[in-house]
DNA sequence: CATGAATGAGCGTTCATTCAT
DNA sequence: GATGAATGAACGCTCATTCAT
């Protein structure tokens, strides 16, 4: 019966806030970011209460839109490795073709108001990684390793090698696969 | 332009910061910092030109502390294992003997205003541990691998392995022997 | 331009700004007033052009209900003393009745946006009191004074034994009471 | 050892917030009271935490102006009636010097952030005043009625007076001597 | 050189009012 | 007319940096 709240200006003002974030870091004034996403800056806490709000559920938004990433077309029942490298490719291929996104990110996991319910909701994203993660320690030599460390591993290499493809883009991947041969050695 | 007068003020104001970077992360005041070491607001500022400035030294200082604890006693001649994994438990006990100065160094990290110099500085202090990696890189499976990608491999594992124990203090000597265990696989 | 459609709308606007006023103060937002009556924020703009004429309105809303209450039953006839004995009594038990009401009016008469019309026709509610007053003022002791400041005392003294009755309502008879007598021989 | 707070601009501060808060009410903005002052508008929160602040001490000041204006000069001995219509006089008197100072102070008592210590230090700097009309109320009609009532009834007759003065300056004397009139005949 | 007051640009957020639906 | 999203000016307060003492 009114103006319906338009779901196109929220995902206006998060795609903003990337854009933002990448050039100019957290401390990116609100107002900004609104002038970015084409709103007037008042509007922009309307769709976000806070700054911190805005910046937890952008958090969300970039690590499903990776994991959805990583895990399209995953074919549950062929050899695990298989599946850990689609998914590696995937992911390692989605930081190349969104930098904006995965700098973005890379910042808000840093960001001192990222809420532990927030953070819980990012992993849960990532589950079926997981899952699979888990049959491959299981049969491994990191048996006795609690999941939670592997998956930081996980984590961490693949960052390590995202960052390595980034700054030399002609050699991506190549470091790619060497990325996903040292995880491999590591927790298979 | 001179070193200014007392370098036991200059300390006061490091140390002073990386509690309070700890405690407030990166946007916290100078003021609040030249609080907690003792000084006066306007004095911080004869010691470091800037904000960014005590950041970078900062940086710096606690690298140099955490590479030079990581090395200590560190004998050229033994078995490249048996000195890697001397270096990776002193490492692993500093971070975990100061983990003030493991969280700060974590935030300036990400800080946006390190500069590459500073960043290049940072690196050299851990020539030493790269000369050593560099030796086993080079007569094991990642013998093709540019020295700055095993670098990374070996830095993510480590942050890694430190989260982990840090969450975990009681199971802290496991955590990092599996940590070393799986950067061994990984880059030997 | 023509009287918009529900008045029942209009009472519970100017009823939830009453409540409001005196839970939040005069700088209380629209918004929230429109919230407190069941209306859209927008809606509150229809039957008040702005915030300041809402608050005239009320105002006006207020005074009238006061006076109405005070002058209820007043016989004409009787001794001068009986008839202000009873609006004064009148009075008082209707600000201890509605004690919303009479903390909101306090706090509009100060309100800087009160224009003197209003204020004019606040007054003219109160006429019958004022011709009361006078009867009584020309055969006393202040024969001499000019009625505005006579009536100003008597709101004066009213503020105050209403302001002292809620602060003790258990005594709030008998501070009425004592109210009227300094009045009484103030005046008369 | 460094430039001193200085007392002369915390009174202008409080000089031009008196001066602002007539013109422009308390919701004026502390950039416009700096302004006036002549300072940065950072620096008035050097010398008050928070406009509270600044609107709570202003207070103060105008009430111990005001108290300090009535009671110049008291002569302890004399007659009842004569000490308290000297008071009398001096706060008519004070009250018409500096109006704004009484403008700026009716504002402020109903503001909502005056603390009930502020108010209370406030009542304090009126204590000799009391004490002279707690004399006078034993020894009259209002015997029985509690201090603080009478105390109240004595503001008000003067707000009053004060305002019929500020109407109408050209009967200012007289109204003074009106208003003292009410009041003797009310609490003696 | 030490101090801490002075400065003023800058920020997150609010809110009266307007306007598209 | 009713709704509530859109707007953008405005505000209180912060803080890196400068400067008078």
């Amino acid at each position: 019966m009114s103006r319906p709240r338009s779901d196109e200006k929220r995902k206006a003002i998060l795609d903003a806030a990337t854009r933002v974030i990448v050039t100019q870091g957290l401390s990116a004034p609100t107002a900004g970011i609104a002038k970015e996403a084409g709103v007037a800056n008042g509007s922009l806490f309307t769709y976000f209460e806070t700054k911190a709000e805005l910046f937890n559920q952008l958090y969300l938004e970039l690590k499903a839109d990776m994991a959805n990433a990583a895990l399209t077309d995953l074919r549950p029942g062929v050899d695990p490795r298989q599946q850990l490298f689609q998914v590696w490719q995937r992911w390692m291929a989605w930081a190349m073709a969104c930098p904006d996104k995965r700098r973005a990110l890379a910042q808000l996991d840093v960001y001192g108001e990222i809420t532990p319910e927030t953070r819980a909701a990012g992993h849960r994203t990532m589950a079926a990684i997981a899952d699979l993660l888990e049959d491959i320690r299981t049969h491994g030599s990191m048996r006795k390793v609690p999941m939670g460390f592997v998956v930081a591993l996980l984590n961490s290499i693949a960052e390590a090698t995202i960052l390595a493809m980034a700054q030399d883009p002609a050699h991506a991947r190549k470091r790619s696969n060497e990325g996903f041969d040292a995880l491999w050695r590591a927790v298979a």
